[in-house]
DNA sequence: CTGAAAGCGCTTACAG
DNA sequence: CTGAAAGCGCTTACAG
């Protein structure tokens, strides 16, 4: 087993010193073009390539971002929502672009994350994601903030929150998906998802919610909003409930789509059809959205986008500059399970 | 902003020197207990963390692994197959709990990826991990091998293969679900997904599924079977062709869920009904496969065990001891898709 | 355009 | 049990 390269060696073996190697390597256009080439050389032929650890530990950065994704506990870690997961790839994509590893972290495996990252010197900064309980985090973006660390987190546009938000337009995004089923004819309808600051994004999509119907001149039915966290299992639990207890409303507006698919199990499940009997509409346009049956009708959120918009944003904290707020805009996606003619 | 604490702050404060204060907070047993509370006490408060980047240095060693998804390229990133993405949360969890960070990384994002992470101290070992073309990047598997890098990879068990391989009995999984087929009363079959070497997975799942015929007497018919990807449009070209065709097998094994999701689409669409016109089985059950319509009947490959098994016996490499390649177990999960009665 | 030297913040062998 | 010192492998101000 050789030993690894190190700069020295290239100097030694180019009849340079380590500095020039060091300048020759970084593309310093104080080196000779001609002693550069044949440092290149070199370095390719030994497979060399720059120490990190001492790299960064010299320029005191890490040109590393770590991503903290906070889900509420499930029992099973593959349960995590491919939304995030979709964002995760985004995230993952603007990194490397902008020359940066990215470092990967679940919430409720470390509990000690709001600290951990950019004050050891792992991460330039950080970036928060998810569907959690943000009571239950509010506090640690709090000390985030008194310790000036870099973050920037997805999700509900507000500027009471700690720190800087980027999310999509939920409120619209409840609106349009609600104006659309109205639209359709529908009146009397189900809203599937916890509608508190608990969960600031479902409580903004059922604001919009409301707000259309109100506009339409009807009644929001509070009893039948019902609480569901963005998994299958709960939206199949709450609108199991729903039906058991005799309700048969028109239409059934879901925070996420992994609720409203469990949500068209449910209706299956009670003899009913989709969207015959009762129309579901979804959040999020999950790749699956395409493929249930019937295809699911949602709200689309340009997960390429927001990637890039976290990372840019993040960035600019990072270099001292200045960062926004910023909400991004949404897109209604029809498909069958609304009832809309083919 | 206060610049960030250092050890030597540390040591000014507690009235020790700075090596005092390092091995405190390593727990060092040489250091007097009396001490050692005073030094943590003061870290505590200066919100003191130990630089990574110079202890990484220091320790020529990163307490961090790399893991590279290669997928089959497809347009859009949030295609990404969720079989893999819950191997990423097991992974996650798995290399947490060994103390190891996780730098994620996709393949079609760097095409330097073979080279990047442990060559830069940026890692101690790489996992690979993904169902792309295997021709595709068995040079580079090559390549890690003569550099002496630690890594494993998840996919086909087979000697042949450079490196180390973990993954599931893909040969059993695919007998063991023609074999129920088989014993539902099914005669006719389709096989969707690759059938060659540049999907080893699949291919071993073909293997087992013609073993299972054979065995049972019946030829395979080679026209049924059909190369797809693991993606939900992919099993959805490849079934409507069939269809089209004229072809009416009694049941459709796929080498994924996302391919049988597709499966099940083209099949309804052509007016036909899973099961009873034709059943539909799937591979690796996802998450959602308990919930499409109806539920899908696969193969379930546990990622829990799966991400335990890839850290440590990737650990095991990067503490210069011996391991072995592994093959899993897997569980025939029966669902409504197959046909079974309820 | 190039080199000698300092220093990033730790860990650890050595000496006491 | 503690301290002074070397050194991990780089980058970069300084001098030429």
């Amino acid at each position: 087993m050789k030993a690894k390269a190190t700069s020295f060696d290239i100097a030694h073996m180019a009849g340079v010193s380590q500095s020039t190697v060091s300048r020759a390597l970084r593309d310093s256009p104080l080196v000779n073009q001609e002693t550069r080439d044949k440092i290149k050389a070199i370095a390719r032929e030994l497979n060399y390539k720059v120490d990190k650890n001492a790299s960064n530990l010299r320029q005191q950065q890490s040109r590393t971002l770590a991503l903290l994704l906070f889900e509420d506990p499930t029992t099973d870690d593959s349960l995590i929502n491919p939304f995030f997961l979709s964002m995760l790839g985004s995230i993952t994509r603007a990194s490397a672009q902008a020359g940066y590893d990215l470092l990967v972290s679940f919430q409720n495996f470390s509990d000690d994350w709001h600290a951990d990252y950019e004050d050891t010197n792992k991460a330039d900064g950080i970036i928060l994601l998810g569907y959690g309980d943000y009571m239950d985090y509010r506090d640690k973006l709090t000390k985030l903030e008194e310790q000036e660390t870099h973050f920037v987190r997805w999700g509900a546009f507000d500027k009471e929150h700690p720190g800087i938000s980027l999310g999509c337009d939920n409120f619209q995004g409840g609106y349009d998906v609600t104006d659309h089923l109205l639209g359709l004819g529908h009146r009397s309808f189900a809203f599937i998802g916890g509608a508190d600051s608990r969960a600031p994004e479902f409580f903004a999509r059922y604001k919009g919610h409301v707000s259309a119907l109100q506009n339409a001149g009807i009644t929001p039915q509070k009893d039948l909003q019902r609480d569901a966290i963005s998994t299958e299992e709960s939206g199949y639990a709450a609108v199991n409930a729903l039906l058991r207890e005799g309700h048969r409303p028109d239409a059934m507006v879901c925070a996420s789509d992994l609720i409203a698919i469990g949500a068209m199990q449910a209706i299956n499940e009670a003899g009913l059809t989709v969207p015959d009997d009762i129309a579901v509409t979804g959040y999020d346009d999950i790749p699956v959205a395409r493929f249930t049956h019937p295809a699911l009708t949602t709200v689309k959120q340009n997960t390429t986008l927001a990637g890039e918009a976290l990372v840019e944003n993040l960035l600019r904290l990072v270099n001292g500059d200045q960062a926004d707020a910023q909400l991004m805009p949404v897109e209604l996606v029809i498909r069958r399970s609304c009832g809309a003619p083919e």
